[in-house]
DNA sequence: ACCTGAACACCGTTCAAGT
DNA sequence: ACCTGAACACCGTTCAAGT
């Protein structure tokens, strides 16, 4: 917010020439990405809504792909941030676990083209994305955690539970995809008895001991 | 294969002036995608490999994302037949499922990109692709009969077949966005012990009757 | 060090015209 | 009925030049 005054004139026109246009640029391709959906996020659009020429944005990210990467890193942040405060508000446990997945699900349905770019094909392959893919990588080892957690409690059975951590992820994200999707539409009309019914199996899955 | 001889000269040069340029794009599309990723799936590059001009595509597609939604329901049709063939071959029932799922990752990790375009972004929003949401909706209307299977043999407890369906299809198409994605790489360096893990949750959550 | 202006190659899409 | 050739607007990316 508070920034030096500038050395000589033009003190409001352009706001971003303080320094952290990297930041500027990633917080207005994440706006596009919710107002006008994949098909309007272009380089160009993002340098003029940032209001800066269209090269400026080569000066912090490498490619558009390195952009598109950023607003992913970003979200898996924003999701974890929000897991968090859902694992810390009152009721552990098995109702704990309940809490986080709606969560989850509810983020994905309030930035569903973000949600879709974190696990969508451009930023697939995290190879050349360091960034993104310790963000993401965060994200299980939350999930992880948690797990661990419930096998401390005696709610989850013994086992890797970095396995059981992937598992349970897999079926937030996949439930998260199939409603984004419509494909429940005709199945479920309101998502709150889906999402009851996967924890539900998720636990009983979990507490059981492997063979 | 055979084709009518050409009314006139020149038989060879092209070939799909026969009539099914629609499917020959598709298939170009989906030959594309495998070998040069998604960002060289160009309509431009399309028409290049079928043989025809850039402006013929849009005789049988309004659009580019006309074409990706047609390379999608070809997708989502060859998954169900490969799970339909993995249903019909011996050992039903639990291991039946097993063998399903194994189905369904080796599908995705033998069609990357096309898998992930199938729930990527481009599309996500099937209102204005009548087609594509019939073989998607029909590849969940596919698992379901298959939990209404295990339920009548009584591996799978009561409650509602299309909610348990979608639980299960969501776990599995979490999962294999989860090893296309790597992040399961530092986790479960063979996919296997994962693909069983998550099967192994879902058979015995779902055995276990509702409350 | 950071940004601009202009340029190049390429793409999606349209349309008049061909057979 | 189906396809081509040429055109237009727009995009990703580069680069010399500005401050």
């Amino acid at each position: 917010m508070a920034g030096k005054s500038s050395p000589r004139k033009r003190a409001r026109p352009r706001a971003y020439h303080h320094g952290d246009l990297k930041a500027a640029l990633v917080e207005a391709a994440a706006e596009i990405l919710q107002n006008e959906g994949l098909e309007g996020l272009t380089l160009r659009a993002v340098a003029r809504r940032a209001g800066v020429s269209q090269a400026a944005p080569y000066r912090h990210f490498d490619d558009r792909r390195a952009l598109v990467g950023a607003v992913a890193e970003r979200g898996f942040r924003r999701l974890q941030d929000a897991m968090l405060q859902a694992m810390q508000a009152p009721g552990g446990g098995r109702a704990g676990l309940k809490q986080v997945a709606f969560t989850y699900i509810r983020f994905a349905l309030d930035n569903p083209t973000e949600y879709r770019v974190m696990f969508g094909p451009e930023v697939a392959v995290t190879d050349d994305l360091p960034e993104l893919r310790t963000a993401a990588r965060s994200t299980l080892g939350f999930v992880a955690q948690a797990i661990a957690q419930l096998q401390k409690a005696g709610l989850v059975g013994p086992g890797d539970p970095n396995l059981i951590a992937v598992a349970t992820w897999a079926t937030l994200h996949g439930l998260a995809i199939l409603i984004l999707d419509r494909q429940t539409a005709g199945v479920a009309p309101q998502t709150d008895a889906l999402v009851e019914e996967a924890t539900r199996i998720l636990m009983f899955g979990m507490a059981a001991r492997p063979t």
